[in-house]
DNA sequence: TAATTGGTTCGGTGATTTCCGAACCAATAC
DNA sequence: GTATTGGTTCGGAAATCACCGAACCAATTA
C-alpha cells in the first residue's frame, strides 16, 4: 500500500481480510475491492492499482478479472484511451446479501434433511433435542426473510435512484 | 466412511464439508463432527472412529483433540475401561450460533467503521450510498438480534429441560 | 516497419494444509 | 519384568494456493 494514509490502508487491510474470508477470494483480491470501496475516484486504471498494492502485473490482472468475473467490480473505458478503468459495482453490497442468501438456504435444505435423517433413524435423539433443532431451523427462517427484505429494500432503492 | 448405509455417508459428506467452510475445521474433524450428529450412540470409542473415517490414529488423535479443544464434541470414560468415548456437546447448536454473533458483531463494527470512513474523506460517494449503506448496517443489526433472542431460547430451554 | 503501451498467459517457487506412519509414552495385564 | 492397549508426538509427503517474472500478444504510435 503505497501513497495512500495509514488509516485507509489499515482499514483496507482490515476489510481485505474481511472479503477473504466471507467470500473466499484470494488476499490480494480482497485488498483491492477493500480499496475500491474507501476511494472516492470513480475509475482506478491497471497501473494504478499495482502501484497502490504493490502487486505484479500478472497478479493484479489475474485478480482485477476474478473480480470483474464475481461481479464485485465492473470496468469502463475512456474514448481514445486503450486503458480499462475499474470501480465497485453499484450493487456490490446487494450481491454480498445475495450470495448469504443463497448459503443460508443452503443450510436451511441441510438441517432440515439433518432433522428428518435423525427423526428417522435415530428417534430418541431427536426427541431429546427436537426442540433445540426447530429452534435453529426457525433461526435460519428468520434470518432467510431478513435477508430476503433486505434485498426487497436495496432493489427499490435503486430503483428510485435510477429515475432521479 | 465403512459400514454406514449410503444415505448417511452421504450426508456426513455433505454436512462435513458445511462445518468445514463455517468453522475453518479440517477435512476429517468435519467429518467425524457430521458423523457423531447424525448418530444415535452415546459414546464412539477411538477405535471407532477409526474405523468408520478410514484415517489413520494421528490424524484421528489429533481431530479428535481439535473438536475437544474448540467444544465441539467432549469425552467421557467408564470405569474400569481405559478407553474415551466421544460424543456431542449439549450445547453444540448454541456454540455455532455464538460464533456466528461474534462474526456478525465484527462485520457490524467494521461497516461502522467504512461509514464514518467514507463519511468523512469521500463525502460524495457516501452521500450517493449513505441509504444503501444503512440499510445494510440495519440488515446486520436485525440478524444480530435474531441471533441474541435464538441463543437465549436455547438457553431457556436448556435450564427447563436440565430440571426434569 | 519498428517501438511502445496495456494487458494476458504460463511455468515455477515458497508457504500452508492435511494427512500418514513410525516411534514413542504411560497405564494396565500377564 | 515383559507384552499389550490406548493414545500422542514428530517428521515428512502430497496437494493446494497465492504470487511472481518472463514471455507473449494485440492495438496503437512513431
Amino acid at each position: 500500500m503505497q501513497n495512500i494514509s495509514e488509516e485507509k490502508c489499515k482499514l483496507v487491510e482490515e476489510l481485505g481480510l474481511n472479503f477473504e474470508e466471507k467470500h473466499n477470494l484470494p488476499p490480494l483480491a480482497g485488498r483491492i475491492y477493500a480499496f475500491m470501496i474507501l476511494s472516492n475516484v470513480e475509475g482506478h486504471s491497471f497501473e494504478d492499482i499495482i502501484e497502490i498494492t504493490c502487486a505484479s502485473k500478472s497478479s493484479v490482472s489475474t485478480n482485477l478479472n476474478l473480480l470483474v468475473q464475481l461481479k464485485f467490480i465492473e470496468y469502463f473505458t475512456k474514448t481514445g484511451d486503450r486503458k480499462r478503468y475499474f470501480r465497485t459495482t453499484k450493487n456490490y453490497l446487494r450481491i454480498t446479501l445475495e450470495e448469504y442468501l443463497e448459503s443460508i438456504e443452503k443450510e436451511l435444505n441441510l438441517v432440515k434433511k439433518v432433522n428428518s435423517f435423525n427423526k428417522e433413524h435415530n428417534p430418541e435423539k431427536f426427541k431429546k433435542n427436537k426442540n433445540l433443532g426447530l429452534i435453529f431451523q426457525e433461526y435460519l427462517t428468520t434470518q432467510k426473510e431478513n435477508l430476503e427484505t433486505t434485498i426487497k429494500k436495496m432493489i427499490a432503492f435503486n430503483n428510485e435512484f435510477d429515475q432521479l
